[in-house]
DNA sequence: AAGAATTACTCTGTGTTACAGAGTAACTTT
DNA sequence: AAAGTTACTCTGTAACACAGAGTAATTCTT
């Protein structure tokens, strides 16, 4: 059961494409609602409520229905085992995009 | 139809994480086969064998079923495409990675 | 103040993808 | 020549991604 390749140690549930998206806004402004995240992602609103449940099964993002002076609005942020998911990911793909670099203008 | 955010370049054919995987190997090795892949990836044959597929229809690899004086091989390369998306990919992770860095810290 | 519109989701159905394991064909060893 | 090994390929299933319909709470409009 060695680990083989950096690749290997990736989750899926942090790579998929737009749940890194939502992980990394979330990591940069602590904090965003639901509309933000489906518009600044071209998200449908249906999909982005399922990425963010899948983020919340795993217990990356923790949901809060706020009602302010508006309408109810969903509040996503990201936990402390979120950041420590996501850090572990950007260090892997860190080491690919080094690694790789070493390559460029070869052949 | 604007960008909005770094992950919505990504192409999900490269950003697989297997088939990102392979894509890397192959882009510092040159070429490799089929065996190699899997074993390093830990795939199963029936997965190699479909992620290998979904990247020569994208024409980012090519195959070749090699006869040796060992048993027929298939052995992929990259092609000049391939290394130009794997690039692509690259790059942006590494906006996601530079970007992410400058937060470190912070809460 | 009633109805129409808007916002902010949530639910449901469908097509696509990932995957393991069974199957197959060519060769090599005994 | 039979048995085994290597190197795939095929097939069925479970999970996933996604859009669009549905819903509920508010806020305009007349």
């Amino acid at each position: 059961m060695s680990d083989t390749h950096p690749v290997e140690n990736l989750d899926d549930t942090v790579h998929q494409r737009h749940r890194l998206g939502i992980l990394v806004i979330l990591r940069e402004s602590g904090r965003a609602d639901f509309t933000y995240l489906r518009d600044t992602l071209n998200l449908t609103d249906g999909n982005l409520g399922q990425h963010l449940e899948v983020l919340r099964e795993a217990s990356l993002v923790k949901l809060e229905k706020v009602r302010d002076a508006r309408r109810p609005r969903t509040v996503a942020t990201i936990t402390a085992k979120g950041r420590r998911a996501l850090a572990r990911e950007l260090s892997i793909l860190e080491t690919l995009v080094q690694h790789n670099k070493r390559h460029i203008g070869s052949i």
